[in-house]
DNA sequence: CAGGATCCGCCACGATACTG
DNA sequence: CAGTATCGTGGCGGATCCTG
């Protein structure tokens, strides 16, 4: 995993655009924002995690955690028990990035007609 | 192109995180940030956005530029003259957008741990 | 000039089986 | 319980050629 970090493109545009897109390169898995909100308020089992994020895979949770841990936004704890207890934990600046992530949730709520575009007319409103 | 729209996966989790993932959707695509960057302060042409963009093949740039535009963050304007005039410039919403992703850098600085964590020893600085 | 059409490679994600 | 190992796949991004 470990994505390609630092702007591998895109050298025209200005400096913060790369910086941003280093940023949502760290959560941009398919799974990691999920796991993120999982893990924000305490920690949680590995057998936890994967119940909650109903139809993730296990190698898949592995390499999200992994990465996760990896980029400072987990803590990653290991009982030394039988059988064994492994339990990973959002840090404080986990919560910091997650909570400016929300923020993007307000955008949403602020443009509806943003919001709205784009809508398959088959798979949107139920699910 | 136009991502699955509307949470495929995570039934699990909360709405929130639902829609966050919608909106990071949005602007997923390689180059989606550097064409915004770009037509942020006015009309830019095809041809100029080609050029700043150095490395994006006309292809993408295409369906990026489509992609933005249905999500209502671009304005495409064609002017009927010989040779053709396109231009593209950001909505409000999309600069509203814009600012908040650039929160997403302050984070960084604010967090240089996470930052610098997970760079690889060889092919990060320089390039 | 601003694209559409085609073909192709790569990599994130997934399914399944095995293990300390 | 919490992983690793292996194999397979879809879809995004890229290269290249053609056109109104």
């Amino acid at each position: 995993m470990s994505r390609t970090t630092a702007c591998t493109a895109q050298e025209g545009v200005g400096r913060e655009v790369c910086t941003v897109l280093d940023v949502l390169g760290r959560v941009s898995g398919k799974w990691s924002l999920g796991v993120l909100s999982e893990t924000l308020h305490g920690p949680v089992r590995f057998s936890a995690l994967e119940r909650s994020l109903a139809g993730i895979s296990r190698r898949i949770l592995t390499l999200t955690l992994r990465e996760l841990e990896e980029d400072g936004l987990l803590v990653r704890t290991v009982h030394p028990t039988v059988p064994p207890r492994v339990e990973y934990a959002a840090t404080d600046a986990a919560r910091e990035l997650y909570e400016r992530l929300t923020g993007l949730a307000d955008w949403a709520r602020r443009h509806p007609e943003a919001a709205a575009a784009g809508r398959r007319p088959g798979g949107a409103g139920a699910r």
